[in-house]
DNA sequence: AATAATTTTTAGATAAGTCTAAAAATTATT
DNA sequence: AATAATTTTTAGACTTATCTAAAAATTATT
């Protein structure tokens, strides 16, 4: 059997070995998951006895198959049970996070193909995200920062970096939502912050921003 | 903060509290709880010190107002999840308690509220068990045991006693639901087995169902 | 290449929850 | 009312996951 403790390290690894870092730093994890280096020693230590990471001393760990699965299996059920929340409960976008949090541990299997067929089988959770299928798939889009768009370019939202809190609040207020359309106008040399109509409407976003909104060009 | 062993001791308490026991002995909530009873007097120490339970060395214990209001909570959570499961996500009532167990540990007041709403505020669970409304009011409804009506009844099922699958089973074969319309008819005085009539089938019954199925005599 | 800075690991301690075995208290039996 | 049987508690040990402080290894800097 696999705890709780073990999960919330395996999805840490999962989420940070996913930009392109194979072996995932003892410190790094630290630092996602909040608490000490020493702490994370010992769970790599017993994560690698049970077979879900690689480690070699110093070296930092890579996940194993059987480690991706369960990784990708929470983050399965994670953004089905967002999707529920939105979708069905009426949570907002940025209620969402710690609830899922829970919930993505409860264990049986029938609980999530249900779910997901009761969801009608979303393909992106509230944010975005890909939901992986029953097999673990994940099916990628070509979406890319607001940030690296070019000045005419006509874009779609279709995702976001951050999902904290403060940052979908502030796309609620202004308007922007998954599937928003918006043309990118200017870019100021001096700050990199850029000027995008929505509708008739113009906003002037800061770099901060969209680096943390992902669209698609149309 | 409360943990999760620390609510399911809570909630054995309240359920052998009940049945009119007042002070609920330390080997009944061991065996209840699958459990030593050297585990038992720890945790009923702490859960004394945390003010969720009285207890006096060897005198059992009793749950305070705070204990009650969690364990009431929890079983709110608990038979929420249930209609969940049945209603909309097509369970049978024999395999919801394992995976309400786990949802019932979920903290979010306002997944529950919105859930409950979602639901339509439904009053009894899937084994027709009143579900607490937010305040903690229980609507007790005045049922008899199957074994207790006499002769020439007229009765309709409005819950189990017992809800272990092998039960829920035997009723679900024998077409026997909530809501289900039946007659006794007679009673063996050797076994005390009784024949009841459902629709035009008869059916004979023996004493250990009778003694778990809840009815309402019409 | 030697030293400094940083990262990682080890060693030992702590808290939660459990266990076994033995002691103490309560309840039942003669 | 004394003894037997049962229940409950205590004492000490174990496991999981955490921590601090110190040691070891790696990486960066001069």
């Amino acid at each position: 059997m696999i705890t709780l403790t073990e999960e919330n390290y395996i999805k840490a690894i999962y989420h940070l070995g996913k930009y392109g870092i194979n072996n995932v730093s003892t410190n790094a994890i630290a630092k996602e998951m909040e608490t000490k280096a020493s702490s994370v020693t010992d769970m790599v230590k017993k994560l690698s006895e049970k077979g879900y990471v690689d480690y070699k001393k110093y070296q930092g760990v890579t996940l194993t198959e059987k480690g991706k699965e369960i990784a990708i299996n929470i983050v399965r059920k994670h953004r089905l049970w967002e999707v529920f929340l939105v979708e069905k409960l009426n949570f907002s976008w940025d209620e969402v996070h710690e609830v899922a949090e829970q919930l993505e541990h409860i264990k049986s299997k029938k609980l999530i193909s249900q779910l997901d067929a009761f969801l009608e089988f979303p393909t992106h959770d509230p944010h975005g995200d890909p939901i992986p299928d029953k097999m673990g798939h994940i099916k990628k889009i070509d979406k890319i920062l607001l940030s690296e768009a070019k000045i005419g370019n006509d874009c779609i939202c279709v995702g976001v970096q951050d999902s904290s809190s403060d940052f979908l609040k502030y796309l609620d207020k202004n308007d922007i939502a998954l599937g928003t359309e918006l043309k990118v106008c200017h870019r100021e040399a001096f700050d990199n912050s850029i000027t995008i109509k929505i509708k008739a409407k113009e906003l002037i976003i800061s770099n901060m921003i969209a680096n943390n909104l992902f669209v698609k060009v149309s």
